[in-house]
This record gives structure tokens, sequence and C-alpha cells, in this order.
DNA sequence: AAGTCGGGGAC
DNA sequence: GTCCCAGACTT
């Protein structure tokens, strides 16, 4: 290592105190709970998106003996717009463990924390460090960042050989005193001054010994990620509405995507959508809506969203996965589920045009 | 080791 | 439009 451990923490810790973040929601009365939600919800996320959702559902659910006695719908129901949905499933089964296993007291350990679902080797360091100062290592995104740039790594951060390098010098420069001062710095730095574009260099207490400074690579460092050719796959989604305007949603498997979210039945092209009603007759007419696009992290999805208007409602069969939406109220216990953001869209739509 | 899993902010 | 964000989990 080019540089003492002692002064990257030195120098690192007097700027927290100067200028490190200590008025986050989550920074506030802190326990491991609401460290805990915020870390969740925190993954792959950005703090501004967080803040809103997170407040809400500490007011829905203020312990986690509360969240642990909800029904997931409701659970995915606050989590609806935020995306990965399968960390609020994992949140919810961790409040039930906690509860369960741990007496409704969050285990200090990282060791054991990462045994709850949704808690990997970053998230596990991240609760330990900043509630109970345990030390611990955690590699994030910004860490990541700040870390590539000091040691100019010339490697995407992605690999393997990228990765375990990354640890090894976040373990290595991890203080044991003031843990989750360092680990909350760390973050700082990356989110406020070593930027993605444009770093903040002449503010950074690191640059004077920062590498990718020094050799003129903060532009070009991290190195980026190999670019990846999306693919367009399509859908079409029926939208089966009852005179009275109630549409079907059902509830999705939980693997692939939006798992345990209500969506509208899906098929592959239009014929499919039209056998479908045809085998129904109460389906009166069909008006196909405007082709829209919504794009994920790996591939984009075209959507062909078809209204159809049956004479009465079908069978009220009643089953627990399904239910008739009224795009009119407001989601309370009976409509308070999880909803992908489009079709949280196409449901504005319909609610429109009543 | 590579794929899967969201949605929005920033550019 | 693309890239990335307080990553974890599956295969």
């Amino acid at each position: 290592m080019h540089c003492s451990t002692a002064w990257f923490r030195k120098q690192s810790l007097a700027w927290y105190d100067q200028n490190g973040r200590k008025t986050l929601p989550w920074q506030q009365g802190k326990t491991a709970y609401r460290v805990w939600l915020s870390e969740i919800m925190l993954q792959q996320t950005q703090v501004t998106t967080v803040i809103p959702y997170f407040e809400r559902f500490l007011l829905a659910f203020p312990t986690v003996a509360d969240l642990a006695a909800a029904h997931e719908d409701e659970v995915l129901h606050l989590w609806t717009g935020l995306g990965y949905y399968a960390r609020a499933r994992n949140l919810h089964r961790s409040a039930q463990q906690v509860v369960q296993e741990w007496g409704g007291q969050f285990p200090q350990q990282a060791e054991q924390l990462i045994t709850l679902p949704g808690i990997g080797r970053s998230t596990a360091a991240a609760i330990a460090s900043s509630v109970f100062n345990v030390r611990a290592a955690i590699l994030d995104g910004n860490v990541k960042r700040v870390l590539s740039r000091f040691f100019a790594l010339q490697d995407w951060p992605g690999t393997r050989q990228s990765q375990d390098q990354l640890w090894l010098w976040s373990e290595t420069l991890t203080p044991s005193a003031r843990v989750a001062d360092y680990n909350q710095v760390m973050m700082d730095l990356g989110a406020l001054i070593c930027t993605r574009t444009k770093p903040a260099c002449e503010r950074c207490p690191l640059a004077a010994k920062c590498l990718a400074r020094q050799s003129g690579q903060t532009a070009s460092l991290p190195v980026a990620k190999p670019k990846q050719i999306k693919p367009i796959k399509h859908t079409h989604l029926l939208m089966l509405q009852t005179p009275d305007g109630h549409v079907q949603l059902s509830k999705r498997p939980n693997s692939g995507i939006w798992g345990g979210l209500y969506s509208f039945p899906e098929f592959a092209d239009l014929d499919a959508l039209e056998d479908f009603c045809q085998s129904y007759k109460l389906v009166k007419a069909l008006d196909a809506w405007p082709v829209f696009r919504h794009s994920f992290s790996h591939y984009h999805l075209q959507i062909t969203p078809v209204l159809a208007a049956i004479r009465r409602p079908l069978n009220e069969v009643r089953e627990t996965e399904q239910l008739w939406y009224n795009p009119l109220l407001r989601p309370d216990e009976e409509q308070a589920v999880g909803l992908p953001a489009p079709i949280a869209g196409l449901l504005q739509k319909l609610a429109q045009a009543l």
C-alpha cells in the first residue's frame, strides 16, 4: 500500500467531523430496526429515493414485531415503486425471523446478521458497525468508487479479482475505533465528493495520496462496466373491466420479474389474448391502448395494454391471490397490494377514464 | 462467474 | 437514449 492506514483513517475521520452527513432520517434515534430497514431500502437505490419510503414504512410498522405480523401484500404495497421486490419479501421474512429466533432483538455480530434473508456481507457489516460499533468492513458502490480511484484500480470493479482486492483494501483500512463514523465517511465521500462524474477532488481529504488523481485518471476510473446489449421483449396485458370499472389483478409468483406483485393477465401476442377473450364470451369490446416501453437493468419490455369491457363481473371465485381492483378507490386494506410501476400507471389512466 | 432482479435520478 | 445507485441471491 502506498500510504499508511493511519493516515487514511485520520484524514477521513477529520473530514467526517467537519462535513459528514449526520442528519439522515435513519441516523436519528439510531436503532437496529431503523438502520436495518434503511440499509435494505438503500441497496442499489439512491438516498433521495429512499427517504419518503422510509418514513411511510416506519409509520405503518413502528417496530420489527409490527412488520413481522403484517401481511406480505401490505409490505409489498408500501414497497410499490421502489423496485427489487425480493427485498421486501426478504424484509418481511427477516422480521419474522428476528422475532422468532432472536426474541425481537437484532443480533449484534455481522456473522449473525448475515444469516437473515436479504442481508449480505456488506449490509451485515453496515448494520453491525453503525448500530453496535462492531468492527466490520463494508463495500458498497460508494466505497468501491473511492477505493478504485484511490488505488487506481485498472480493472472493472465487478470482476471477481477486483472484488477480492477491494474487500481486502476495505478490511485493511477499516479501524476498530470509531468504526461507525469511518464507514459512514467512506459512503459520504463516495456520495458527496468522489462522485461518478466530476469528482470534487479539491475538497477531498484523500486527494494528496489518491493515485487516480496523481495519474490524471479520475475521469476514467473506476473502469466502466462492459457494454451489454439489452434485448427487447414484448408482452400484452389484458385489462378486464366490469361495467362499474373494476379490473382483474392477480398475484405473480415469487420467482421472476415483479415477484409477489399484482398485475394484469399477460399474453405473448394479440392472438393469444383474443383467443382468451373469446373463450370467456363475456367480452363486449376490445380497445388497444398505445404501446409503451418499460426498461429494466437487463432488458426492455414493450407493453401493449388492451382494455376489454365485459358485460358483468366474472364468477366471484374469491381466490386469495386474485382481486377485482377499483382504480378510483384509495388503496384500503382490501386493495393494499404491491403493484409494478407500469401497472400502477395504467390503473391511474383507467381512473382518469372513468 | 454470470444472470437475475426495478425504478428513478443524473447526464 | 445510457449509466449507476448504501447488493443479494440463484444457477
